[in-house]
DNA sequence: GACATAACCGGACTGTAGTCCAGAACGGTC
DNA sequence: GACCGTTCTGGACTACAGTCCGGTTATGTC
């Protein structure tokens, strides 16, 4: 549970009410802690690439390393940590088009105010894309330790995106907890099991249809289907 | 992975296009078999009412079943397989009224046939019920084992009725695909997570605000919603 | 540059899931 | 009731995640 709060990593800290960037703690970090970071993340990201993730235990990364385990353990809490830190650069890169990119993403359009609608849509197909890319890693994050998924800084991020859009999108109804209903299909272990018995483009059909279905097409907003 | 299949358990199998009750393989099992079943059945029951299922390691089972842990894992594959045992019961109830009891569940009228738009959020209703009643059993099964849900012979028996539901529901789409979808936000993992944070009448209701939005009321079907 | 203090390091240690296999127990046969 | 092939048993064994703490090293101060 004590977390490494020092480096600078973790991008993102979700404000209560709103989504606000936040660059993390103070970049208050020794140098030899600087140096053990690094040669982990280095080692880490090596051992996946050629062993695969789940076949690398905590003790081979310590050891690739040079470091030893309590360091390791000390700086990412567990495995979920450990694939958290090193899929944070490219979530920060999807996290970033969504709070000031470019439509449909992101809130910023040349016309005029964008679709909540079709701002879910996008950005659920985008963050099932983010997934596939990196599956056994984002898996890792979300299953080594038991609730892992929800309790990290990133679901809250999504959650909190989905929520604001369901809120624009449906007023009316229950958005928190619409949102993680939304978000359910999108889990790695989902995913993971889905795509290995069908295949990856008949899920995130399906996952559209769904979300379409919940908010509509676009603001025409004709109902969904009429039987 | 090798599973035990000699002992009267795991009621149903899923024949490959429609549901089908088979009772399984012959009840071939020698009474030294028999006699540990049941003692490793009730041990666990015992020990997982008093200290909770998180806290009960297999060793302590064995023990207290007075049995050797070999036996324990020999007949239950994992801890995954025990949940399921236990679980196997409660579960078949649940089962045998969707094959074959009243509606709006089952497919049993006085009137005309069933529609499979009540039939799919009733279901979704009573699952979603069933585990919340048995939360850590059921999460221990789904989650003991990575990917275990998704392996367990009742995930496909109740993805195949929600598949059978949807294709009459919403002809013309991928109705094997979305019923992952429609299923995943029942995944104990989930529930557990959404329940802590909020409460679990929130999260039935934007589950059913979600199937609804999917499938429609019932037979009038107005589309869904209009904006 | 010596000192004090806080932060960090690493490997021995614990607890648990799951494997393995030599031998015991069963149950059918003559 | 003795024999035999099959199935089951149980505890020693491995591998791994995660904890703990005495010793070490960086950094700010005088």
């Amino acid at each position: 549970m004590s977390f490494d709060t020092t480096g600078p990593r973790s991008g993102y800290a979700i404000h209560e009410t709103s989504l606000v960037t936040l660059r993390s703690s103070p970049p208050k970090e020794r140098s030899d802690a600087a140096r053990n970071r690094v040669a982990v993340l280095a080692a880490a990201a090596e051992l996946f690439a050629r062993d695969g993730v789940e076949h690398v235990s905590m003790d081979a990364i310590a050891a690739a390393a040079g470091v030893g385990k309590g360091t390791l353990f000390r700086r990412f809490g567990d495995k979920a940590g450990l694939a958290v830190a090193l899929l944070d650069e490219r979530e920060r890169e999807l996290q970033e088009t969504i709070l000031s990119g470019p439509a449909p993403l992101g809130p910023v359009t040349s016309t005029d105010k964008p679709d909540p609608r079709e701002r879910l849509r996008a950005f659920v197909d985008a963050y099932a894309h983010y997934v596939l890319a990196h599956l056994d890693l984002v898996r890792m994050s979300e299953t080594a330790a038991p609730g892992a998924r929800y309790r990290i800084g990133a679901y809250r991020f999504w959650h909190r995106h989905t929520a604001l859009l369901l809120a624009a999108a449906r007023p009316g109804d229950d958005a928190d907890a619409l949102a993680h209903v939304v978000l359910a299909p999108l889990s790695a272990e989902h995913l993971h099991a889905v795509v290995a018995e069908q295949d990856a483009d008949r899920a995130l059909a399906a996952i559209d249809t769904a979300v379409t279905a919940l908010v509509g097409e676009d603001v025409g907003g004709k109902g969904t289907r009429g039987s």
